[in-house]
DNA sequence: GGAATAGAGCCACTTAAGGG
DNA sequence: CCCTTAAGTGGCTCTATTCC
């Protein structure tokens, strides 16, 4: 660092490869706040994080819209922006050390008419961003908006994929692509299904032709039952015990599922794995296909986007096209605060104190597991579990693959 | 009042382990 | 092999505090 500097401007380069452009846009527009700041608040003229938030007061009634603490604009500056090359910065020394930030030409290029077209979007489908394309906060190599992007790319070019194809294709961990998906299909962009670990009925069997009835022996002692079961396999092709169990008016599931088993021994039937649908034995355990919905945000958002971050990029796409009339402009952005703020962890965001007593709370009068307690909670409980074990409040106690958790 | 800094919450990635 | 669950880790982004 040189001493005595009294002006100091900080830029870097925006990426010149397109997926590298791709990770950087989309991690600029994941929440409506940043879309607001880099699409209308921030120009051609310096200005500090307090004129940045007095810009959007201008815009919006402050009384009707939540407005970001101005270190929130500084801090999407500082973590986003810059670090993309979109956004400047100049620092000016003195008593007290004072930082602007405006556009760089790239920004205005790229950063600035796709911010406004994320808003555009997000405003029309009456969804925020943030619900597409999660959190930009990971401790890891890539980051979540554009693994969402990755991951609905391929399911746009190929139907009825499984997990581990989008592993394979998109190079994430397998927990971290059923994560997106899980989060895709909630908001109804891709149908999910697989195999549950846990869930009973996922294994079924099929019922191999020409097979004679006539040579069944009774599985535990069971002859009626075995003669019952076998009879409505033949009929039904593939099953399981749950469903058996239903048909048959059968009490004991797990009777039949012994039978079954049996049955397979005896070379009657055959396993056939997956809930619900007829697949090669063995070989299908999830499956995953882009729903209209889905389909519909590629076109309309994510290849428009993605062909504007071509160095050549002349406008020709009309939806990108920046826009300056002001009523418009005040609607997307009071539109993009009200989205946003209704996601934003930020805002939601109890003390540590209220959020380890509703656990407490919770937890009174039953034991229950981690999955269980982040879905009565609403959010991902690992961190306070882990602490309130520590001093004492809680015990947890494994049982085969499940932890249960309950008060000491 | 308005700047920077410190602290904390929460999320997504990584790692580990288990089951069919 | 393919998938699920749990636990550990680190970074973004918000709020609270401090400083002039």
């Amino acid at each position: 660092m040189v001493k005595n500097v009294e002006r100091e401007i900080i830029s870097r380069e925006f990426p010149k490869n397109l997926e590298e452009r791709l990770e950087a846009i989309l991690s600029s527009v994941n929440t409506e706040y940043k879309s607001v700041t880099l699409g209308f608040l921030l120009d051609d003229s310096w200005k500090t994080k307090s004129d940045i938030r007095n810009t959007a007061e201008s815009y919006v009634n402050p009384v009707t819209n939540i407005i970001p603490n101005a270190n929130s604009f500084k801090a999407y500056c500082i973590s986003t922006f810059i670090p993309i090359g979109a956004v400047a910065e100049e620092r000016i020394r003195g008593r007290i050390p004072v930082s602007y930030y405006k556009l760089t030409e790239d920004g205005k290029k790229y950063g600035k008419p796709i911010a406004q077209f994320s808003l555009r979007t997000a405003a029309d489908k009456n969804l925020s961003m943030y619900e597409i394309f999660g959190s930009t906060n990971s401790p890891g190599k890539t980051r979540s908006p554009f693994n969402i992007a990755k991951i609905l790319f391929e399911l746009e070019k190929e139907d009825n994929l499984r997990q581990v194809d989008l592993v394979n294709e998109c190079g994430l961990a397998n927990v971290n692509v059923r994560q997106h998906l899980l989060r895709l299909k909630n908001i109804g962009f891709v149908d999910y299904d697989s195999v549950s670990g846990e869930e009973s009925g996922w294994s079924k069997y099929e019922w191999i032709k020409g097979k004679n009835l006539e040579n069944i022996k009774p599985v535990c002692k069971l002859p009626t039952l075995t003669k019952k079961v076998a009879n409505k396999m033949k009929e039904l092709r593939i099953s399981d015990c749950n469903e058996l169990a239903k048909i048959l008016d059968y009490k004991y599931s797990a009777h039949i599922s012994k039978i079954l088993s049996g049955l397979e021994k005896q070379g009657f039937v055959k396993k056939v794995k997956f809930k619900g649908k007829e697949f090669k034995a063995g070989e299908k355990k999830s499956e995953v296909s882009i729903t209209e919905k889905g389909r519909k945000f590629v076109s309309e958002f994510l290849e428009p986007v993605y062909l504007a971050l071509e160095d050549d990029f002349d406008g020709i796409y009309q939806e990108i096209e920046i826009f300056d009339d002001p009523s418009l402009t005040s609607y997307y952005i009071s539109r993009g605060f009200s989205l946003y703020k209704n996601v934003c962890p930020g805002y939601k965001r109890k003390s540590k104190e209220e959020n380890e007593s509703r656990i407490l709370q919770i937890l009174k009068n039953q034991k229950l597991r981690k999955k269980e307690i982040d879905e009565a909670f609403g959010k991902d409980v690992a961190i306070y579990l882990k602490e309130l074990v520590e001093s004492g409040e809680i015990k947890k106690e494994r049982e085969g693959s499940a932890v249960y958790y309950s008060l000491a």
